[in-house]
DNA sequence: TTGAAAGCGATACCAT
DNA sequence: ATGGTATCGCTTTCAA
């Protein structure tokens, strides 16, 4: 920087006024542009947030970068936040919540201006050390109850017992349930207990859970899942699936099987990825707009921003709840 | 960290080895690590990327996050990167040179350790600021002739014409090709071209080629691709496809118009998606290791830096080629 | 093994 | 509208 004043004749205060498109007049800044283009001089982010002590990034964690839903909250959290400037500071924390720590931690390194996680839960060293960065954060695809901040999501488990309530009126009473095998998918563990807490509500007698692979849940899980299921319970005439993925292997699993969907059993899934639509037949599924809890989370990130930049009173913590609903196809 | 120190009644050198892990004594690193934990103290990233002149920040440029192939890329990178404690800077360009360009430059702020790129095609000013800035640079998912520094990759066009080859082997002589719209999706219209290349070798008649929808190129695409192909062509006996997305897409609406496949019409894909070998009929496809190309890309970047570190003599630039191979299934 | 001082490259703040 | 100076929090370097 000190080059670039130098030569355009001016103070480094000025080269820092024109990178910042301030109170400059047009002729210094047409000088001092010509010069950073010569020199292709290009400021260094660390001093400057070193000096200003604020960096432009938010650091996001999600449990998975290739699964279709996340990454598409990441778009959305992207095109909230690009156009102010601010950098994203990607995490994959394989759906652990000590990874999730581990990364936290590692990002707050950096300064970020707010943090965007995915989930209710954390562990207790992680909600300390946001506490204490004392920045926003926003936690997304879940509500919470004791949130560290703002929210935007919606309840997995009302979602999970509005689709048991949809093939239950659809005439289906052998509804079964496909499921990840661990608990590290709060979600989809919440879906599986929405599940079974709707069966139990409507007297469908006992749950059938079939538990099976790791999450990310894949389109490879389901054909196992459906044919662990019909092992179990042969008479199964519905399958719910904790997502779309999972439901579109199940039904492929059908297909060589010679079982004809829904006709011999009917197959749902959740989260109307793309396959959802373009299967044959097209899946019955739970609509969630992944982009836009991204987009949405980014918005209140940036109004929280805004808000001490003007030094308002900080507003009581918000939840925005993102609205869900059972998209019927052909296949439930 | 002047608090940590006076706490621990040591100077702040001490408490940067600490951190650093570096000629501390075990009682002295016991009692400031002490000191860090009750605090909650964090070091400040910017700080020390200043002070050293090196941050610990990797810039990798993709042209879509939602697309499974290059996401595996990046779970690739970070696979290889994360351990040595670099911290991936993640951009999106959207298939676009222009966008590319910018977010270079903005990363360049952050004084990144080195660069990983998608495709071997680039803006002139791209390939200035990466020259200037220096650094190790690898390009990714293609063979370019003149590379900017390293390259991980294979020919597309290649590929292309190796499935040509498989199809008309298998007896295909009237054979479709369905891209995308655009030429911003330089490995699709590289592939595109190699399949243009192996028709006319083969004397296979004039090409058959259907350009339809913006890349990336997804499901939803391959239904509208494969009837305008079958509308312009009613005799063709086989597709082939720039992506498994748009192959999945036609193959359902085959099922759709009640064709079989590969009985009525064969088709086939490009890139080994989970897709292709969950659905029914399984999708003949071209398998390329899409995680293997990230975990190569940070190998060499990995390599390229420690290289620097010891100041040997920079070597010269290495292409890594990456195997690819036609996967024949029930498609085609 | 530990400490003191200098400085990394920008911005904030106050002057002019 | 522009410039001077202190300073952000750490690491490097050198000394003890």
């Amino acid at each position: 920087m000190s080059d670039v004043a130098e030569r355009a004749g001016v103070s480094k205060m000025t080269v820092s006024r024109v990178l910042a498109g301030r109170n400059v007049s047009q002729a210094t800044r047409e000088k001092v542009q010509k010069v950073i283009d010569e020199l292709g001089y290009v400021a260094d982010a660390a001093a400057g947030a070193l000096s200003s002590g604020r960096s432009e990034f938010v650091a996001v964690l999600v449990p998975s970068l290739s699964s279709s839903n996340f990454s598409d909250t990441v778009r959305g959290l992207n095109a909230a936040l690009t156009p102010h400037g601010l950098q994203l500071l990607l995490g994959d924390t394989a759906y652990s919540l000590e990874q999730e720590e581990l990364l936290v931690r590692s990002m707050l390194r950096h300064q970020p201006r707010c943090v965007a996680l995915t989930g209710g839960r954390h562990t207790d060293a992680t909600r300390a050390l946001l506490q204490r960065a004392g920045i926003p954060v926003v936690e997304m695809w879940d509500l919470p109850s004791d949130p560290i901040d703002t929210v935007v999501g919606f309840s997995n488990s009302a979602a999970a017992r509005a689709m048991v309530r949809h093939l239950h009126e659809r005439g289906y009473r052998r509804i079964g349930f496909i499921a990840g095998a661990s608990e590290l998918d709060r979600r989809g563990a919440d879906r599986a207990r929405g599940y079974v807490a709707e069966i139990r509500a409507l007297g469908l007698g006992e749950p059938r859970v079939i538990r099976l692979g790791e999450s990310p849940i894949t389109m490879s899980h389901g054909g196992p899942a459906i044919s662990a299921l019909l092992e179990a319970w042969p008479d199964t005439d519905a399958v719910m699936c904790v997502s779309d993925m999972s439901a579109f292997g199940a039904i492929m699993e059908c297909h060589r099987r010679g079982l004809s969907v829904p006709g011999d059993i009917a197959v749902a899934g959740f989260g109307n990825f793309e396959v959802s639509w373009c299967c044959q037949p097209s899946i019955t599924t739970v609509s969630v707009d992944a982009y836009g809890i991204g987009r949405r989370a980014g918005e209140m990130l940036l109004a929280a921003l805004a808000e001490r930049e003007t030094g308002a009173a900080p507003q009581r913590r918000k939840a925005a709840k993102i609205d869900f609903s059972v998209i019927a196809r052909d296949s439930a």
